[in-house]
DNA sequence: CTAGAATGCGAGTGATTACTCACATTGCCA
DNA sequence: TGGCAATGTGAGTAATCACTCGCATTCTAG
C-alpha cells in the first residue's frame, strides 16, 4: 500500500559521547524541520547543522524518515504516558472534574512547542507513523470506554463505546485544530470551559 | 517556512480532447496515489497509467504536487459548496434537526470514496494546501457563529464564537478520525445519534 | 482548403541527495 | 600499555525522477 520505510534505529548509542551525538542530531532535525519543512530537510543539512559528519548520522539513523520518526515517537510516548497516567488518576474524581482535567491535559500537551507539534503532526503519515497513532488511539479509547462503563449509572449515555470514540476524537481535535490553525486559542480559557461544558452536558453530569 | 511549490495549472484545457486528457490524468493520479502513496507517485507513472505522454501531462500541470493539489481542490470545493448550502437550508429548522442534518452531511462526505479521502487528507500539508483548508474552516466557522448568534435565545451557550469552533472541530474530527482509522464506523447509525446527542445537549435543545 | 492554434509526443538530461565505505580517532578494560 | 570496540569522518557514488524541448498530429475558424 505504502512504500514503507524502515525507521528502526540502526544502532543504540552506548557511550555518553554517542548519546550526545544522537541528541544533537535530533535537535538539529527539529530546527530544520520547523524552518524548512520536510522537503528542506536533507540528511547532509542535518549533519552539518548538528556539527556532526554525515557518516555519524547514518550510524544511528538508517534514513531521513527515521529522524522525523524518532521525534514523533518521543512526542507520542510523552503524550501517551501522560494521558494514561492522568486517566488513572482522575478515574475516582467526580466526573465533571475528571473531564476538565483531561481536557486541560490535552490542550497543554499541544500548547508546549506548538511549532514543532504542528510540523510533526503534518509529517506523521509521510513517515509511516499512522499505525502507531492508531494504536495509541485504540488504547486511549479502551481506557475511556472502561471508565464510562464503570460509572455508567451516573451518566446519561447508552452507548459507552461510541461515546468514548466521540469524546476522544472531539477533545483531541479541538486541541489539534487550534494548534494547526489558531494557536492563540490554546491560551483562551473559554476553550477549556466550553469544551468541558460540551462534554459534561453530553454525559449529563455537573460541570467540573 | 515551507518550500512553497506553485501548483496553479499551466494551461486550461480548451478543446474536449484536452479536457479528456486532464480527466484521465487526474483519474490515474488518484489510482496511483491510493495504491502507492505520494512517494510511489511519479509523473512518468501517472502519464503511463493515463495512457498519455509525459509531455502532455506537463502541458497542464507544472509539477507533481499540482496533480494532487487539483484532486484536493476538487474535493474541497464539493465539500464546501455542500456545507454552505446545507447550512443555509437548515438555518430555519428546529435546531435539533439542523444539527443532525449537518452531522449526516459531514459523515456522508467522508463516507464517499473513503480511500481517496484518506490519502488526500494525508497529503494536504505536503502539497501546500493547509492555507486553503484554513480558509474553508474560517468560512464555516463564521457561518456557524452567525447561526448560533442569531438563535442565541434558544440556546444554553454564552459564547457562540467559541462554541462554533468547538462544534465544527468536533464534528469534522469525528468523521475525519473514523475515515482514517475506523471506516466501518462511518456506517454505524449510533455514531450519528450520539454525535447529535452530544451537540444538542451542549446547546440545550431537543435532539433532532 | 488551409493556416495557425491547440494538443500530443517521449527520449534524454540535469540536478539533487540519500547513502556507502575505507579510514581515523577516542574510549574502555585487562 | 596495548588492543579491541565504539564512535566519528567526509569525499564520492549511484540512482532516481522531475521536467524540457523540438517535433508530429489534430482541430478549428475563415
Amino acid at each position: 500500500m505504502y512504500r514503507q520505510v524502515k525507521t528502526t534505529p540502526r544502532k543504540r548509542p552506548l557511550q555518553n559521547r554517542s548519546k550526545a551525538t544522537v541528541d544533537t542530531i535530533l535537535t538539529a532535525t527539529a530546527r530544520i524541520l520547523i524552518k524548512l519543512g520536510f522537503d528542506g530537510l536533507t540528511t547532509n543539512a542535518v549533519a552539518e547543522a548538528a556539527g556532526v559528519s554525515i557518516g555519524s548520522l547514518y550510524q544511528y539513523f538508517p534514513n531521513k524518515e527515521a529522524l522525523v520518526a524518532a521525534l514523533i515517537e518521543d512526542q507520542l510516548d510523552i503524550k501517551n504516558t501522560a494521558t494514561l497516567a492522568e486517566l488513572a488518576r482522575v478515574a475516582v474524581l467526580p466526573i465533571g472534574q475528571a473531564v476538565r482535567a483531561m481536557i486541560e491535559l490535552t490542550i497543554q500537551n499541544y500548547a508546549a512547542q506548538p511549532e514543532l507539534k504542528r510540523v510533526l503532526l503534518e509529517q506523521v503519515p509521510r513517515v509511516g507513523r499512522m499505525a502507531r497513532i492508531a494504536e495509541l488511539h485504540q488504547s486511549t479509547h479502551k481506557m475511556v470506554t472502561a471508565l464510562l462503563t464503570a460509572r455508567r449509572a451516573e451518566l446519561a449515555i447508552r452507548n459507552p463505546e461510541t461515546a468514548a470514540f466521540l469524546l476522544v476524537a472531539a477533545i483531541e481535535a479541538i486541541a489539534h485544530r487550534a494548534t494547526l490553525f489558531e494557536p492563540a486559542r490554546l491560551r483562551d480559557p473559554a476553550l477549556i470551559d466550553e469544551a468541558t461544558a460540551m462534554v459534561t452536558r453530553y454525559l449529563g453530569v455537573a460541570a467540573g
